[in-house]
DNA sequence: CCTTATAGTTCGGTATCCAAACTATTTGGA
DNA sequence: TCCAAATAGTTTGGATACCGAACTATAAGG
């Protein structure tokens, strides 16, 4: 635990890696998410879809989760479903409520599109060599997993 | 022409790694970059004009940096030009061109907004132990090595 | 019941982006 | 020397994504 520093635990370690993560991602995100010949997705059509993955969700879920108001995320919804890549399901206790599910096409049109970028991504990483890749791995799994919590706190306080 | 990532060399394991970068970094961004407050700035304006922070860069080449294409630049210049953040330049040699400088202005509003940035990510990193951390860092430092290399070449390429 | 809270949607307006057409300048032959 | 092709940016027209505020429908509670 040792969290003596992690209430106003900003430090200027911190402070640096954090601008280098700000100063990195961005570039290498766009380079790999400029797809161009895939009309049908795009980076943020893919986002919603991908937290659809695993099992429908509720609208205001899904908006959260993707860091998206609620009304941005009804137009994506229109969208996606206009296509056929989600439907919207009623939820049977409770009659506000819309859940979101991804459909069949939805999920191979989402496959689709995530090789497409996996492959260009990839090539940039198969410039580190097989350490640094494995080191970047390692990193990323450590990010994804505190983002997951961050995402499940968030979401409690509900 | 497009082609700017390599797709040789490609093997399972590369794939894997794109595919949980994709999926995790794009949210951590989302989270650190709802600023909200910070009115005359945002990532966009924010990514054109930390390209320049070492120097005035020509139109063109700060296109192929920001990953846009001339005409959104060319709009993202105006307004920017429009709140005092940026300026234009003639460049002597060739009158076409046109360089896009950062002023005093410009710089201040920058610092200030990745400041709250940083901070911001630099909390959802303070989760992180220091061993993860300084992973992290080191696998960042060569993504940016990478990206760097890999945006010479494809400038040179002009 | 009737008030308040919650879940989504609609509305009005803005920011961002792209492809194609356009202007101005430079370059490279003939 | 002169003009056609190439290059650098801008303008135009249109699409997508986003947000705050107002609205509809349902649920919960006193």
């Amino acid at each position: 635990m040792t969290a003596t520093l992690s209430e106003r635990g900003t430090r200027t370690e911190d402070l640096e890696l954090a601008g280098l993560l700000l100063a990195t991602l961005p570039r290498l995100l766009k380079m790999g998410m400029a797809v161009g010949e895939h009309n049908a997705m795009s980076a943020n059509r893919a986002g919603v879809m991908w937290q659809l993955r695993e099992r429908p969700m509720r609208s205001g879920d899904l908006a959260q989760r993707c860091v998206m108001t609620a009304p941005a995320l009804t137009e994506q919804v229109d969208s996606l479903a206009r296509d056929g890549f989600v439907r919207r399901l009623e939820d049977p206790n409770d009659r506000r409520v819309v859940l979101v599910e991804l459909t069949a096409q939805g999920r191979r049109e989402l496959d689709k599109y995530r090789e497409v970028l996996k492959r260009r991504v990839a090539g940039v990483l198969a410039r580190l060599g097989a350490e640094k890749r494995a080191r970047l791995r390692s990193a990323l799994a450590d990010l994804q997993e505190t983002i997951e919590a961050i995402a499940e706190e968030t979401a409690n306080v509900r």
